[in-house]
DNA sequence: ATATGTATACCACGAAAGAGGTATCTGCAA
DNA sequence: TTGCAGATACCTCTTTCGTGGTATACATAT
């Protein structure tokens, strides 16, 4: 009985390169691919595969919120990640949202197999560079939502009034949130805040 | 006689896929493959391929350094940009630099082998969300070279008066920068200027 | 020879931003 | 129920930012 593969990224040449090493183990099958998050969704529920390959980025919704979604009609579903380098936050949500493991997108094939077959077994995989990045973050405590919220509006180019205007609170409390941002990504100033926020997946420019 | 092609990625899994591709093409053949931009120059050296495909970001230097450094000791070289989608400036900047085509890895593989063999007629080719994306910003003049140092340096947090340090200029004249800086990107302020600077590739963070 | 573009410098002024403190009102967890 | 974290609000004060204008020096292109 061989591991049947779903394969989920928006770059077809990159599908293309998983089809041929999938399709090149013995042991493995491509039973589909889907090019966005909401394929992906229908398209695990069409052929519930034993694993499947997940892109973070995707043109309609995340690869965490794809994954959200399918485990919960699914929740025994061994979900690998398959990115580029991401911010620590993005990775840490998904290794909390239940991704089993975290995957380069400059993995060789030959160890891009080995995980796909440690997954299935049970097992989870990050990589050390992946979980270095992420013990560099580990104590911090994280911008709560509406912090996110004004450090997007500060990348915008929205001054502390518009932004208590647009947030329908007094430009005091704006000022409040904003020294708490800087204060918990070690900016020193609303600039390099964003550039901070932007590095490590907090919000998206 | 096949078109000799040579794949640049640090993608292991798109170069698997862009072999696929190629492979399957009658007319075509892969001469060789690069994972970093010193390896690309010294491949190309030695194959001399008609067609090369070339990421934009590796490891080492970028696609478009590389580019350059080939195109000086081979300016008959046939380059195929193929990324992401990016800023318009890198895009801009690729093509000045001579690059004859302008592929997304999102491109069906039917598409881009069509691609290869345009090139390697000697025609030209951009796609049009691609071409889009660089006619929104035809008219605008660029930054100089010191305008880009000075909103790297505000990126990453530094006031005006430290950059004047840094850049061993006065504050006033750095502040004369900063307004052309965000005149020229049209930004309401410093840190809307290092978002526009990131998302059209004018600065790295 | 004369524009044009780039980098440089100084001054003055008002508008934001950032630092500091204190305080209230939630909802949730121990 | 007591405590804590988060969001809210108001105050003062200093520093920085952004805008305006003017000007010189240098290189290049016309």
């Amino acid at each position: 009985m061989s591991i049947r593969v779903l394969s989920v990224d928006d770059h077809a040449l990159l599908r293309e390169g998983i089809a041929a090493i999938i399709n090149s183990q013995p042991d493995m099958e491509l039973v589909s691919q889907a090019s966005n998050g909401n394929e992906a969704i229908q398209q695990f529920r069409e052929h519930q595969p034993d694993v499947t390959l997940m892109d973070l980025r995707l043109p309609d919704l995340s690869g965490i919120d794809a994954m959200i979604a399918i485990r919960e009609q699914f929740p025994e579903a061994r979900i690998i990640m398959l990115t580029t380098f991401e911010g620590d936050v993005e990775i840490q949500r998904a290794l909390e949202a239940g991704a089993r493991a975290y995957l380069l997108k400059t993995t060789p094939p030959r160890e891009v197999a080995e995980v796909i077959r440690q997954v299935h077994a049970g097992k989870k995989s990050v990589p050390p560079e992946i979980a270095a990045r992420l013990v560099e973050h580990l104590s911090d405590d994280g911008l709560t939502a509406r912090e996110v919220e004004v450090l997007q509006r500060i990348s915008g180019g929205n001054r502390n009034k518009e932004i208590a205007d647009l947030l329908c609170i007094s430009e005091e409390t704006v000022k409040v949130h904003i020294k708490h941002i800087m204060d918990k990504l070690g900016a020193k100033d609303r600039t390099q805040a964003v550039a901070i926020g932007v590095r490590r997946g907090i919000i998206h420019l």
